[in-house]
DNA sequence: TAGATTGTTAATCGATTAACAATC
DNA sequence: TAGATTGTTAATCGATTAACAATC
């Protein structure tokens, strides 16, 4: 039953979105949803919806539609949310504090194990009950401690480096913040949130909601 | 010269990408490069490159490519980045403060006048020269110091009740990082950081490396 | 059974890539 | 001038939407 089919990034884009969704609909209690009544909720095409869903399996009844808290447990599944991940956060400024703490707040399946930083006056530290390491540490502890996950706070200029220690530690995914594109090898995961890029696009639709701009 | 063209979403995103290339290689002194050299480094091709370029006008020279500096600043005009945004942030709990301070280390064209938050014990405190006033005094603030962003820090229960006060007070953008889907009326830009979707994405993507997902 | 809604194929639309004439 | 590379049109590819048969 399992092909080598290749998702496509637009679907992938949307999978978290319907689980959000879906989310909200099993805490209001509904019980079945249809494709056209999901549609007028998440702004996706009721034909899109299906075709989505399609992809994974058919997850639906025919004259019924879907099951709420069925398909909200199927995407957990495709989305791999039925596990546990252990992180580790790289780079503990402002950011990376941030990050601890949001991904504590919403940490089901991911749970920070350890902290790294250079700077020796927080080394030591421990926020949210998780200890601060000395950044030399990193690559053995990803691997005495199976960690799965990297989070990659740091500036710029080391944000290479950093993914350098974390794959050769054998991190299976990098969730990264620094403006780079980074390069890691095929079989690694990688996720970057350019919080710059987003920026500047807020700035272009601003831009473009006010007056046309010099476009040809 | 001006006419009404949708700029596609594609297009959009890749904008600010461009822009970050070009800022690198103005930095190393570069001074003029091929749509082929720009494919190597960016990773789009040739053709979508000047494709996209030709969108918003004619940058190059046929025989000897683009100028860095030139293209540089096109792009930086085109994004909006050659003015400034006067900016608030709403919620100053652990994310907030990282914007704050992430801003203001990027803060090129972005300024924050104003924090705001309900919270009594921090109104009055005072962030990288920034106050913390009360969530009650947002929307005067805002038509008081002209503010152009505001951006939304606190969680989803609140988020679209802060982004009716912002709409409300004349903001002609928000930026959000609150997990939902915010309603605002078309003539205010929306850009959302979806940290949630990010990481579930990542988790994704971990999963469909290692073992082939049960895909139809 | 009749009505509803899925699963899936076919048609359409839009975005990307290829090709090449224009021109520096 | 010859070589290089853009700007732009045409071809291709992929994603979205429409349609409908299958079926609950």
């Amino acid at each position: 039953m399992s092909k080598n089919i290749k998702i496509s990034n637009a679907i992938i884009r949307r999978l978290p979105r319907y689980r959000r969704y879906l989310g909200i609909l099993q805490t209001k209690g509904v019980k079945k949803i249809s494709s056209n009544e999901l549609s007028e909720l998440i702004g996706y095409t009721a034909s899109q919806i299906r075709q989505d869903l399609n992809t994974f399996g058919e997850f639906g009844q025919q004259g019924y539609g879907y099951e709420v808290d069925k398909l909200y447990k199927e995407i957990n599944r495709i989305l791999g949310l039925d596990r546990e991940y252990r992180t580790v956060i790289v780079g503990v400024g402002n950011l990376g504090q941030a990050i601890t703490n949001y991904t504590y707040y919403y940490k089901i399946g991911f749970k920070i194990m350890g902290l790294f930083d250079v700077n020796p006056k927080i080394i030591g530290n421990w926020i949210n009950d998780v200890e601060v390491m000395d950044y030399s540490r990193l690559e053995d502890y990803i691997k005495e401690a199976s960690i799965a996950i990297g989070i990659i706070c740091v500036n710029r200029e080391n944000a290479q480096d950093v993914a350098n220690h974390l794959v050769a530690g054998g991190v299976k995914g990098i969730w990264n913040f620094a403006p780079i594109d980074l390069i890691v090898p095929d079989n690694v995961a990688l996720e970057s949130v350019h919080l710059s890029d987003s920026l500047h696009t807020l700035s272009f639709l601003i831009k473009n909601k006010n007056q046309r701009t010099n476009i040809k």
